[in-house]
RNA sequence: CGCGGAAUGGAGCAGUCCGGUAGCUCGUUGGGCUCAUAACCCAAAGGUCGUAGGUUCAAAUCCUACUUCCGCAACCA
């Protein structure tokens, strides 16, 4: 049987149309996913949007609309970018879910049955017009950082989670397990800010708004956003307070929570009590990624810097994107996108190192054998050279995915294609070409170009699933199975390649500067 | 003294745990090649590894202080 593999992202809240930064986790967790499946994992790759809360009612209020039909446009939305994106989620799902609604009814209500919720009253800094509650740190000049009007102590009824009673079992848990917080840092500052200082009880219930699931027993109380939020990854694989599903039994616990830096805590304290309070196993690894900045600023839309990835798409096509932000973004601190850095990458690597090759690689089979894959006859000591380097990438990236380390994963598979361009230097195949006594020798090098090729691109459909299809369009072969890699002989003998057609493009920086001014009309 | 992280050639990063000639990708300059997308290959220039001390035969790496930047600081997702 195959080894089952969870992965999540969190599921994007829905007040508005993500931007690359958030798209970056659903392209990363998609690289993850399609390379466990080609590495023979059962993969189940879930993704989604989160669509309760206050927020959500006062933007749709402020647009006129019901929040119903606010969700619904925002969440088709994601989708479509997720989906512009080329990611292979398996699941898509939505915290409006009527099913997903009644489970979570019915975790809170037997969290407060069991003990682990009771009621209690929820003081705080109140800013009426705004109708929320602030603490000291979020309160700018101890006004509402909404309106900038006064806010005053106020007490309301409500529920409350018993974190307090787990303090000291989460501590251990994470102590205890090592990998379950990523990176290292991230751990350090959840532990010492919040876990040993002892943790207070956490406020799930609001009466101040109405979009949410209701508590079925007290009427006006709404279930806190984020114990309704993390049930996702439950709910939506068959848990309920009653009995789980064989798809649950089968996935959980998770593999990996692929979240954000920002919503780390959510995932690495309330998370890991609900479930333990369900008596449920934890996630194997909560990974906290970093964050895209554009230039030097964080993107935000106050600053008027937001860039949207389908924009970008359609810029530079969805693979220069992925490129993009699988390969620039280090493991644990933030990256920078610009348009330069973009086009300069682009440029550099997938056009040259990599398009280029794949172009001269089949235009040379074509002038030389008229397209025809020819059975190569003796490898010699640097035909070996390449056909290592490329074995060598295999279990790199094996061993570089299982650290996430997905910026280096994809660096290894360019690698391949780097060491390509320079056995074409070294073995000269024109001049090979021009002597009929060395035509052994030249469809030998030829045949080790295309196979390298192919094997590069069987690792990089994890990365680039469009490229590498076009790839193997070109190399006329559907051989792309990670155990075609065990063995240098993936292609067919005999077959014709199809005719070289460049994959990318070179840019032309001036005029793609133009172009973006002319797209956005300024 | 709230907690944590970072500072490495023009850019982006690795190396720091387990001290031993400073590495990668790009950019720049020179050369080569001509199969290819002004591409590809080779070579060179460019860093006293934030500052100041200390330990050591030897420090980017260990210790101390300082400077600067960033994240977190609890019910906002």
């Amino acid at each position: 049987m195959k080894k089952k593999f969870y992965i999540s992202t969190a599921i994007a809240y829905t007040s508005g149309k993500p931007h690359i930064g958030n798209t970056y986790e659903i392209v990363l967790a998609d690289a993850i996913a399609r390379y466990k499946r080609l590495a023979g994992f059962d993969v189940y790759f879930q993704t989604g949007t989160d669509e309760h809360g206050q927020k959500i009612e006062q933007y749709a209020l402020l647009e006129g609309k019901d929040p119903q039909a606010f969700v619904d446009e925002v969440s088709l939305e994601v989708r479509r970018i997720w989906d512009v994106m080329n990611t292979s989620y398996d699941k898509f799902v939505r915290t409006t879910n009527p099913s997903h609604v009644e489970k979570v009814t019915r975790i809170f209500k037997k969290l407060y049955e069991q003990g682990d919720i009771y009621k209690g009253n929820y003081e705080g800094l109140y800013c009426i017009p705004c109708e929320s509650f602030y603490t000291d740190g979020q309160l700018i000049d101890g006004k509402c950082p909404d309106c900038g009007r006064d806010v005053v102590v106020t007490k309301e009824e409500a529920y409350f989670l018993k974190l307090s009673k787990y303090s000291k079992w989460l501590e251990e848990y994470i102590d205890g397990h090592p990998d379950f917080i990523s990176p290292v840092a991230r751990k350090n500052e959840i532990m010492n800010n919040f876990i040993k200082p002892g943790l207070h009880d956490l406020c799930v219930s609001r009466t101040s708004f109405k979009w949410g699931v209701p508590v079925d027993f007290d009427s006006g109380h709404i279930v806190y956003v984020w114990l309704d939020a993390l049930s996702n990854y439950i709910t939506f694989i068959g848990y309920d307070v009653d009995g789980v599903t064989d798809e649950f039994s089968n996935y959980w616990p998770a593999d990996v929570h692929l979240i954000g830096k920002d919503i780390l805590r959510f995932h690495t304290i309330y998370w890991p009590i609900i479930l333990h309070a369900l008596g449920l196993e934890q996630p194997k690894k909560i990974f906290g990624h970093p964050w895209i900045l554009f230039g030097d600023d964080k993107m935000s839309k106050s600053k008027g810097n937001i860039i949207y990835a389908d924009d970008l798409v359609n810029l530079f096509g969805v693979d220069a994107v992925r490129y993009y932000v699988l390969h620039e973004i280090p493991y644990s601190s933030d990256g920078i996108i610009t348009y330069d850095l973009l086009i300069e990458r682009f440029n550099a690597d997938l056009a040259n190192t990599l398009g280029n090759l794949v172009n001269r690689t089949i235009s040379m089979v074509n002038k030389y054998f008229s397209l025809e894959v020819i059975a190569p006859t003796v490898f010699n000591d640097i035909d070996f050279e390449v056909i290592a380097v490329v074995k060598e990438a295999r279990i790199k990236v094996a061993s570089k995915i299982d650290d996430l380390k997905i910026a280096d994963a994809i660096d290894d598979v360019f690698n391949i294609f780097r060491r390509c361009n320079k056995y074409i230097d070294e073995t000269t195949p024109w001049i090979l070409a021009a002597d009929e006594n060395k035509k052994d020798r030249l469809v030998t090098v030829m045949y080790t170009l295309l196979e390298a090729i192919r094997q590069g691109a069987v690792l990089l459909q994890a990365f680039l699933p469009a490229t590498a299809d076009e790839i193997f369009h070109q190399l006329n072969t559907e051989n792309r199975f990670m155990d075609s890699l065990d063995d240098f002989n993936g292609l067919d003998i005999g077959i014709k390649l199809n005719a070289p057609a460049p994959l990318f493009e070179r840019i032309k920086k001036d005029e793609k500067l133009t172009e973006i001014k002319n797209y956005y009309n300024l």
